[in-house]
DNA sequence: GACGATACGGAACGCCCGCCCCGGTTGACA
DNA sequence: TGTCAACCGGGGCGGGCGTTCCGTATCGTC
């Protein structure tokens, strides 16, 4: 590995970048260009590609942590075995309201990676302890889950209608009761 | 207006182009680049230029039929006041199957414009109808339902599981019911 | 058959965006 | 403080796409 040590300025213009791309997706998700990022951090977009290799790279550095949070949240979630199916519609709504914060959520829950692996089996085992528990309707899986949560999360994003979001995850979780 | 009569070869181009436009869209929604619509077409990208001024109108000109055929469907099953509910889910589901079939139909129900108007008003009296006859629950309104239409027909567009339409649909389905 | 109007095709333009490269600068260490 | 490697900035490249322009071909008419 022999981690070089970055020098004082390289560490603080990553620093800066990262902040910068968190903020940046955050706002706008995945679409933002690299160059407002570079602006947006007091540098140019050589130093981006400087610290990651493409943009993806720099988006999946941002959203490790968040999407490392939901799945340790869904996980705890799934541990407390007495209401499956409250941990899981209480999940749902957690999701939603991280949607309605970050506009780079119905991104981050599908970038390829092991992370999207570590979500899709987490959520994947809140769905079927849930429809165990018969408090949600069988023939759903979780790849249809994250389907629907990614299409409405990102549909919702840009609406003018602040309470659109809760009617409508209102409707799917409704939609997956027996 | 003094349509001044197109040429032969300018009718049989124009043709043409909306053939090609009508297929290229159904398969690949409106983001399919113009260029492969005038290459389907056996054209050059002038010639299309020539016929509407922008991609958009072109657009608008392929789905018009469809959406009004769209709208008329909504009509006459909201004309058929037996059993609104019925003609409700009906729709959705001939809505869904509609878009299994061609790719640019979440794009169509939201063009904008005037048959954007009738669409949603056409929607929202069969919403109305059987919410008033407690088929549908009440507090969800015509726009939520159009934006989650648009972005669950075009999250199943590009998806390799042919049956995933048919289960998303089922949980909004049940998911609007009281 | 010839001539003018009309339409055609595709090269070219402008724009956006991800990505790379090089001349100049700055930090680390003796 | 001097020297060198590491790093920075931003201009530039390449590709995609909507749109425009103009030299050329085709149609319709006399």
């Amino acid at each position: 590995m022999a981690e070089p040590r970055l020098r004082a300025d390289a560490r603080r213009n990553r620093d800066r970048v990262l902040a910068a791309a968190r903020e940046a997706f955050a706002e706008g998700g995945f679409a933002v260009p690299l160059d407002d990022i570079a602006a947006r951090a007091g540098v140019g977009p050589g130093t981006v590609y400087r610290h990651f290799p493409t943009k993806e790279s720099l988006f999946q550095a941002v959203v490790t942590a968040r999407v490392t949070d939901l799945v340790a949240e869904a996980r705890r979630r799934a541990d407390d075995g007495d209401d499956p199916g409250g941990a899981f519609f209480g999940f749902l709504a957690h999701l939603g309201a991280e949607a309605a914060a970050k506009r780079d959520t119905s991104d981050a829950i599908s970038v390829p990676g092991p992370l999207r692996q570590a979500m899709h089996d987490a959520i994947d085992t809140l769905l079927t302890r849930a429809q165990a528990a018969g408090a949600v309707k069988a023939g759903v899986s979780a790849a249809d889950l994250v389907v629907f949560l990614k299409s409405l999360l990102a549909a919702v994003h840009d609406d003018p209608d602040p309470g659109r979001a809760e009617r409508l995850l209102a409707v799917l979780t409704d939609g997956l009761r027996p």
